[in-house]
DNA sequence: TCTCCTGTAGTAAGCGCTTTCTGCCCCGGG
DNA sequence: CCCGGGGCAGAAAGCGCTTACTACAGGAGA
């Protein structure tokens, strides 16, 4: 990278400010001047020097994206629209977190050192108080750099302020909703294989669809509830897991819901494997509404989330191109998706 | 961010110097000066500045991975096994090129803009002698530049020289084993769902898939072969659109080869809207052998690519961390994965 | 005892930008 | 005809780090 500002301001006969500006583009620059220098870049072939841009002007290019795994694609379908929003103007830096709170701080505290521009955190946070103190130091620690913060399909820990923004998913409603269709269609007595107990929206899920019962007076008390609740992490292992030790307790159940659509799909497994017909014998429904739900035998009922829609919001606000309304909070919906592995249970 | 390496020089009594080795850890430094200046750093929560450091060292922490898209599960592995491999030593920015030409360009030019330490680019090649001059020049510039480039499931355009290298996938031989598989089932007239014509991937299996029938004396003539042949984009619709235009003009199919899995699913799909029965009617097999592909019904025949193997392989040659072979090729093989979506024609 | 290493640490010169502060030039108004 | 002001462009001071190069002990060999 022989080539720097002042090679280009030699050829253009200007000063590296003039050049600096023009590439910059935040100042005024007299129309001739600019199209000497816009030829000299182009003659010279000149690439701009991203970190001493950085360093200088105290901010970089970059933007953060906080998931658990990019290859899960409810991830992956939120990292994709995070960075096709971002276009060619700003990179993202995609870490896996693995759900980890730790390692979620460690890439904080990288992007930190890259004083990033912005930085969009997926997935849901970990219910402990360590780690909110934590998550809140670091956070507020970026957002003191500068750095824009919004969290993705997680509840804004307290009250976002400032820089920092939430874009929230309406899982408790959906989950209301999909228990609602359930219990609409006759089912009384429904299984419920949730996500790891400490977090945010594994609660907020099972909330609403623990209202739901509750609102057709089907909630019972807390031992009944916990008799057809259980709980692993979001993986179709957890799934297959889960069915076979609810139908263990709760043979009487008529439904089953997974905390998401590859638990579903691991509970239609394991139902299959039982000799269990879906949904003639067993109802079952997913959450997320990821391609694959769709194309599932038999087509999964679940909870659409509009998550490329959130995810451009997210890293449209990550840019400050999309004005925040008060409170900096933004409620995603959630919709019902009544798909084929539903239906009336035998009489 | 207040607190500089002075800072924690005078806090620790020692020059700005030794932090810095202290920090880089390439130079050595007395056990206690070292401790003192880790104990100011504790203190004082220094976070290094990334830029800065990036500007005065000539490179960065950064680490490019291009990708067709994230959200697509093939590419979600890898990116995910890159991210994974990379620890929290290095950061990976992932790009969305959609395939396209200009987007790669475009991205790497933004990557050799930040000084990235290595590029991973994924992807199947276009095959065009513009776009490899154009490519081949601007991973020269990016090699001059001291930054490694890594082609994940590509051929080495040219010979690979000095810090380029290529982690190949056995698309050919894959390619030659599906259909020898479908062949010794005893299938004689196989269609074939193609990638888009003017990708490497395409080409490859099938010159594979073409291979295999040579070998059977199946292979007629050009014009047979375009017969049985539709190429479109790798994606689901496309397999859909293509096993109705193959069925349209040849009736007498008993198997379908798609491009990959999310085309034979599609594939499935239009089959199973015609009445046909996947395998009784119809054989269909795809390629990559995603983890939706064992969840499908029937099961899907496929081409197993160990994608994360790679991905951590050419990861591990992103960061010099691996030897490699002299010519800088590494050859992935391909292996057949029978399930239940193929099976002999009904006689 | 003196010199010469070897092992540590400090000095200081950048790395290539951005941006504030100046200053020039030219126009319009008095 | 002179002065004030606005529009552009240059000078130069950093931004915070890395890394020669230099300096200075203290110990070994002569």
């Amino acid at each position: 990278m022989a080539v720097t500002l002042a090679d280009v301001a030699a050829r253009a006969r200007v000063s590296a400010a003039t050049v600096s500006r023009v590439l910059s583009g935040n100042y005024p620059v007299a129309e001739a001047t600019r199209a000497r220098v816009l030829a000299a870049v182009d003659e010279l072939d000149y690439v701009i020097n991203g970190p001493a841009s950085a360093l200088a002007a105290a901010t970089s290019d970059l933007v953060g994206v906080l998931v658990n795994d990019v290859a899960d694609p409810f991830f992956g379908i939120m990292a994709s629209a995070v960075q096709s929003e971002l276009g060619s103007e700003k990179l993202a830096v995609v870490c896996n977190t693995g759900g980890s709170p730790e390692r979620e701080l460690t890439y904080l505290t990288l992007l930190l050192r890259q004083r990033a521009a912005a930085v969009v955190i997926t997935g849901s946070a970990v219910e402990t108080p360590e780690y909110a103190a934590a998550s809140a130091a670091k956070v507020g620690r970026l957002a003191a750099n500068g750095t824009r913060v919004v969290l993705l399909g997680r509840p804004a820990s307290a009250a976002p302020e400032g820089s920092t923004f939430a874009v929230e998913f309406g899982n408790r409603e959906g989950g209301r909703r999909l228990t609602e269709h359930l219990v609409s269609l006759g089912h009384r007595r429904i299984g419920y294989v949730a996500g790891p107990a400490d977090r945010t929206t594994t609660r907020h899920r099972l909330e609403g669809h623990r209202a739901a019962l509750a609102a057709h007076g089907l909630g019972g008390d807390a031992d009944a509830l916990g008799r057809l609740t259980v709980h692993g992490p979001y993986t179709r292992q957890s799934g297959y897991d889960g069915a076979l030790e609810l139908l263990d307790r709760e043979p009487g159940l008529t439904a089953v819901v997974g905390s998401n659509d590859a638990v579903a799909l691991g509970i239609c497994a394991a139902l299959r494997e039982k000799g269990l017909d879906i949904p003639g014998d067993v109802s079952v429904a997913g959450f997320d509404d990821l391609p694959f739900s769709a194309d599932a035998t038999p087509a999964l009922t679940t909870v659409r989330l509009p998550l490329q829609e959130a995810a451009a919001r997210a890293a449209r606000l990550a840019l400050g191109r999309e004005e925040s309304p008060a409170g900096g909070r933004h409620l995603v919906p959630a919709e019902l998706v009544a798909r084929a592995s539903t239906a009336a249970p035998r009489a």
